[in-house]
RNA sequence: GGCGAGGUAGCUCAGUUGGUAGAGCACACGGCUGAAAACCGUGGUGUCGCCGGUUCAAGUCCGGCCCUCGCCA
């Protein structure tokens, strides 16, 4: 067989993957413009409805924002089925899906041919927690090791959401750390270029103090404040400078956002060094630029250096 | 100027009858498979305002000075 396929086949996915304030939603529309894709985005807190100041989600519709009311429970497993069949649909519609997140858990699942593990029973996970509670740490932990050794082999006696779901998969038959260990490999479900953005630290906390003081233009208290009136879920409750914004005085919602934000940035930076098989790119510069960058790098075929 | 309160970690503060300075948050590092903007683990980062005195030993007691806040002039 000739060896004649065009080079913008070499990769059917492109990810971007970058820390809060680096850019990575213009320079993921940039790419997504060039070469006729769409983003999908791995975000675990844009997933929401009625937050799109304070989540700072990207102002043109995408694949996997606002999809959720702030009542529902979000998890990363609901996620990937979603993602999964976002990127399908695309690839299957001959559309590259650029899939752009700072979450690297989410964006590994969105990823990933490794499913996740099952949910839990209905009412399992109420019964571990009372048995946490009531028995203690260290008698749940052992319990735990007593039903799957690896899984208790990982996870610390005090990690209660850890141990909790452990025992949830022991109950199931299945494993917190499973055999066939998957998620955080090179494994990819179709052929992808994964981008990395890094812009220096002091450079995202100076974005993100210009960034706050852009969503309070926005009305980023007022959407705060309707949405804290509502019932929330659990995971809703905790998306960052809502409660600040909702119940706290503007200058301390300010400073309590910018804090929070530049936490999350470093958080999202350690996840850059562990990401596989990435392509690290010096992003504190034009979107455009880098844009063009990305699209050059998809369209050779060569196996791209690894980091 | 007088009276009172205070000055200890990046921040807010605790520190017993004088005996190797410690909490929360922040920060650093690490972990993480259906809560990941979540959760967990490890780490104290210090001229105890300054100078002197008492004492085997001072964040702590004594004297002086500097600074902050409050009240009174």
């Amino acid at each position: 067989m000739a060896s004649s396929s065009p080079p913008a086949q070499a990769h059917s996915v492109l990810a971007i993957f970058g820390p809060t304030a680096s850019g990575k939603t213009a320079v993921g529309e940039a790419v997504a413009d060039r070469i006729g894709g769409e983003v999908v985005s791995a975000d675990s807190a844009a997933v929401y409805r009625d937050l799109p100041v304070v989540t700072a989600s990207p102002q043109r519709p995408t694949r996997l924002v606002g999809v959720f009311p702030l009542t529902h429970e979000v998890s990363v497993g609901e996620y990937q089925r979603l993602a999964h069949e976002a990127i399908d649909e695309l690839v299957a519609a001959g559309r590259t899906p650029v899939v752009v997140g700072g979450t690297g858990l989410y964006l590994r699942a969105a990823l990933s041919s490794l499913d996740l593990p099952p949910p839990p029973a209905p009412g399992m996970r109420e019964r571990w927690e009372e048995l946490y509670d009531e028995r203690g740490a260290e008698a749940a932990h052992e319990l735990l090791a007593d039903r799957d050794p690896a899984a208790a082999a990982r996870v610390h006696a005090n990690d209660r959401r850890r141990v909790v779901r452990a025992l949830e998969l022991a109950d199931a038959g299945a494993s917190l750390a499973p055999e066939t260990d998957r998620l955080w490999t090179e494994d990819t479900r179709h052929p992808t270029l994964i981008v990395a953005l890094d812009v220096p630290q002091d450079e995202l906390d100076r974005r993100i103090e210009l960034r706050a003081d852009a969503m309070i233009a926005h009305g980023a208290v007022e959407e705060a404040r309707a949405a804290w009136a509502q019932p929330l879920s659990g995971t809703a409750r905790k998306v960052m400078g809502l409660e600040e914004f909702a119940t706290l005085r503007l200058e301390d919602a300010r400073d309590a956002y910018v804090q929070a934000n530049r936490r999350l940035a470093r958080y999202q930076r350690k996840w850059l060094r562990k990401m596989p098989n990435v392509v690290t790119l010096a992003a504190d510069r034009d979107p455009q630029e880098i844009a063009d960058e990305i699209v050059a790098l998809a369209g050779t075929g060569e196996r791209l250096p690894r980091r």
